[in-house]
DNA sequence: TTGTTTCTAATGGTTTACCATGATTTTTTA
DNA sequence: TAAAAAATCATGGTAAACCATTAGAAACAA
């Protein structure tokens, strides 16, 4: 069962579903050992405790993201090769796992062999990125500018706003003043160069900030 | 290879990892034999030329939504299984594939051990839904609020909206009055109940509406 | 402690969104 | 083909959002 020689994956995700196909999958290549795990929490304990030569990590993850957990295992393990796995095809969410130390990213549209070709780039030092994930990484576009920071109150008004809140609603759930709320609304708008909140929010949740 | 015993499953997902995965776990059973594909005409086209006992379906796809292919192979194979295998929890979803022909609706955060024991259930003539889809179909009326189906058009107007397009740029764009696209909106607010735009935006996306 | 940012509040005005109701034409479906 | 559903346009009004500018108080960092 255990064998040394084998190469030790770790795959995240809540799916049980996904968890157990790609298991499958990825055992019928016998070089593989695959442990799988449905929580963040979950595999960093584990690499903990043992030694994982690369860990498959959804973005998406009912107990906290990839981002945080890429970093975590990273600090804890750094051996280790960590690569997204997800359906997260945001710009800035694959430069920000990478930039969290993550050795590549790699979309679920993917097809099995990009998988596995990914797992051994990555294990010859190369970033493992899928097809689609180079050509997001390369547009150098319009949408390709630096994203303001929220204040912490900019965030909890702009996620009253993004319920549905009316701004008169907010004031009175924050115990502020209508115009102070008005005020928020316009420096966000010129912030994020919105032309209305519904962009605003739009580009907001694409980028993960609320 | 070909064996008149085994029973023949086509999968239809749009993601070949998933569509790879499940096919290798079903057929770690070999009394199963696995067809994939990530189309719904593709299917729809194979069914009439081979026989197959089951269909696990997919509720969103690129080339269609599975409630319609549920229909088109129900009448164009009267005999064959199709049981919905989808991230789709919204319960009048889950009604209307029932309603389509459906024999089973299984959710995609079901384990393989739920899948088996669905298509085993539906071949035997019962209806094979996972524990979760039963939980929802049980739900009473206090949380269940039934979504509103959105017309062509209004969808059309929605995802204008929800990426920041004031009505009279909606306008403009479709090549309709000022008016009309105010009176979309309206009828979209009475329909979903919603105090604004934002919170009917969220409702949609939240429900994979747009 | 002194800048800097953030949060707060105000005036006054424009634009857009939302509300109520009604009606014609086109398209879909039974 | 008749009935139903969807898409179109209209009037007239209210509420909310957006625009420009200013400014004091509080929190925070150099």
């Amino acid at each position: 069962m255990y064998d040394k020689n084998k190469i030790k994956l770790a795959i995240v995700d809540d799916h049980p579903m996904i968890l157990e196909g790609l298991k499958s999958l990825l055992e019928k290549d016998t070089k593989f050992l695959v442990f799988s795990f449905t929580k963040g929490t979950a595999v960093i304990d584990f690499i903990q405790e043992n030694k994982i030569d690369v860990v498959l990590l959804d973005i998406v993850l009912s107990d906290g993201n990839g981002l945080d957990f890429c970093k975590i295992i990273k600090q804890k393990a750094p051996q280790s090769i960590v690569i997204a796995l997800s359906n997260q095809a945001e710009r800035s969410i694959i430069f920000r796992f990478l930039e969290n130390g993550g050795n590549g990213y790699i979309l679920k549209n993917a097809d099995s062999l990009e998988i596995i070709e990914g797992i051994e780039k990555a294990l010859i030092g190369d970033l493992a990125l899928s097809k689609e994930v180079q050509e997001i990484m390369l547009r150098t576009s319009v949408t390709d500018f630096e994203l303001p920071r929220l204040t912490k109150r900019e965030k909890q008004i702009l996620q009253a706003i993004a319920k549905g809140n009316t701004s008169a609603e907010i004031a009175e759930q924050l115990f502020i003043s209508l115009i102070t709320v008005e005020t928020h609304r316009r420096n966000l708008l010129q912030k994020f160069k919105a032309k209305n909140m519904m962009e605003l929010v739009k580009i907001a949740t694409e980028n993960q900030l609320i």
